[in-house]
RNA sequence: GCGCCCAUCGUCUAUCGGUUAGGACACAAGGUUUUCAUCCUUGUAAGCGGGGUUCGACUCCCCGUGGGCGUGCCA
């Protein structure tokens, strides 16, 4: 029998990481397998499965490259086929009618009085307890309404699901969903359980947490391959020395045997490293289009410098840049003249005595070259930091505050030379504003 | 409270009884002699505690401890 499997969120809005992790982990096990990966919408809670909800979950999923093999079921247009198999359920004494604190009849499905309930996990192994410790529970509503157990059994039977992969907040549900599926005399599928994703607390990882849905990491500009292969190592691993893995070679080295069944911590500095390693690896015209695109988000507009200052901007920027977020904030001193000044690298740069002054003889000897390049202004600051007994770092870093705002970035002169000698010039002479705009 | 699950460097992980416990991120140091980033080299750093089983335990078992999840007419 082929593998099947399902992502089964319900559509709030907002796409969890943890979901959408178990969505590739589902993914991965099926392109595995040479099975069908398929998408079940649980949108029966009408008030949060908005059509902008179910879009966002579509778009997120395209996003990542998380294919369905087949198109999407709806659980909300599934209700009369769940309650027929309560009905059903009833009529075999597997459930029964009930009227739990008066609010009017529901079903109960029933649970062993006596012996154990068991199952083995595909990736947790065997999991059992008592019939004792386990209790009835509600599959239809006193208002008419089907129950997540009920729903969500009845349609991984109807879909044909061989293999449940879910998040580990789930293992507790698998005895009331192996019950159900007893009392409708089918196989069960195979149920694997993933650890949670947790934040440096040990607590699930939330909303407070930093970015926590798969939209934030989007907006940020992450990867989606980063994204991807980051998450696909969070409870599972190659077995080799690998961390950077094709698509291919997920998929080629996946197993449910692999997995952990520990709780991992989301570590967002490494997504960041490894999303640097993706975006270093881009092709120069996507990267550019993405920088272009992100400028424009903010204001900026890469058409307003010629080609070749552009194309050196992104020689310098691209090396320097681990997510797209960003380049606005790194880029923004090539496109105004209203750079930000970082405070710090004012206090140490700029504030000394006689900086301001010597950057006006720094303008000066910059005027005075016959030409503005990469030599001829490093030749001229060397020349003048000589004639003045001054190591090059003296000039070098007050220059490049004045003239960026920050501490860091490209190389000085490539960096002066992308900029051109006017602006460079004006900046250097007007240094004495940042003193006062970062006041301390 | 009760039930279930989990436990290797700070973090993600490898190890399926015998290893100097490996890799990656992060961090530190050095090199690429202006910064930052990239790149290269090096370094710091781990088996929760206690009992067993075994010639031998990170690995198997038990008990603690810690953490997570569940315990809804939520999903």
């Amino acid at each position: 029998m082929s593998v099947r499997v399902r992502f089964a969120p319900s559509p709030t809005g907002q796409v969890h990481i943890g979901n959408i992790r178990a969505a590739i982990f589902n993914w991965l096990f099926a392109r595995h397998a040479g099975g069908s990966f398929l998408l079940r919408v649980e949108d029966t809670d009408r008030e949060r499965s908005t059509p902008e909800a179910i879009r966002t979950l579509l778009s997120v999923m395209e996003w990542l490259g998380l294919d369905a093999d087949e198109p999407p079921v709806y659980q909300s247009t599934r209700t009369a086929r769940h309650l027929a198999v309560a009905e059903a359920m009833v009529a075999s004494g597997a459930a029964t009618r009930e009227n739990r604190d008066g609010k009017g009849e529901c079903i109960v499905c029933r649970m062993p009085a006596e012996g154990k309930v068991e199952f083995t996990d595909a990736v947790k192994g065997r999991i059992r307890k008592r019939a004792e410790d386990t209790q009835d529970f509600v599959i239809v509503r006193s208002d008419g309404s089907p129950v997540f157990h009920l729903a969500n059994v009845v349609d991984d039977h109807d879909m044909g699901i061989t293999h449940v992969i879910r998040g580990d907040d789930h293992v507790e549900n698998t005895f009331k969903h192996l019950q159900i599926f007893k009392a409708m005399g089918v196989e069960p599928p195979v149920y694997a359980h993933l650890p949670m994703i947790v934040n440096h607390m040990g607590k699930p990882y939330s909303k407070r947490d930093g970015a926590a849905f798969v939209g934030d990491f989007q907006e940020q500009g992450y990867l989606p391959d980063a994204l991807f292969n980051f998450l696909a190592l969070l409870g599972w691993a190659p077995g080799d020395d690998r961390e950077i893995l094709s698509r291919q070679e997920m998929i080629d080295a996946f197993s449910l045997e692999r997995c952990k069944s520990s709780a991992a911590r989301f570590d967002l500095r490494k997504l960041l490293w490894m999303n640097g390693e993706y975006l270093r690896n881009l092709p120069r015209p996507v990267v550019e289009a993405e920088f272009r695109r992100r400028l424009q988000i903010a204001g900026l507009d890469a058409g307003t410098l010629p080609d070749a200052t552009w194309n050196g901007v992104l020689d310098q920027m691209i090396p320097r840049t681990r997510v797209f977020g960003d380049v606005p904030g790194n880029c923004i001193y090539f496109f105004t003249e209203n750079y930000p000044f970082d405070p710090k690298a004012v206090d140490k740069r700029l504030r000394p005595d006689g900086v301001v002054a010597l950057l006006q003889e720094v303008a000066q000897a910059f005027e005075a070259l016959p030409a503005f390049t990469v030599e001829s202004s490093e030749t001229a600051l060397r020349a003048l930091g000589e004639a003045r007994g001054l190591g090059i770092g003296m000039l070098v870093h007050p220059v490049r505050v004045a003239v960026s705002g920050v501490g860091e970035g490209p190389g000085l002169f490539e960096l002066l030379t992308l900029l051109g000698r006017e602006r460079v010039c004006a900046r250097l002479r007007r240094a004495d504003k940042a003193l006062q705009t970062t006041a301390n």
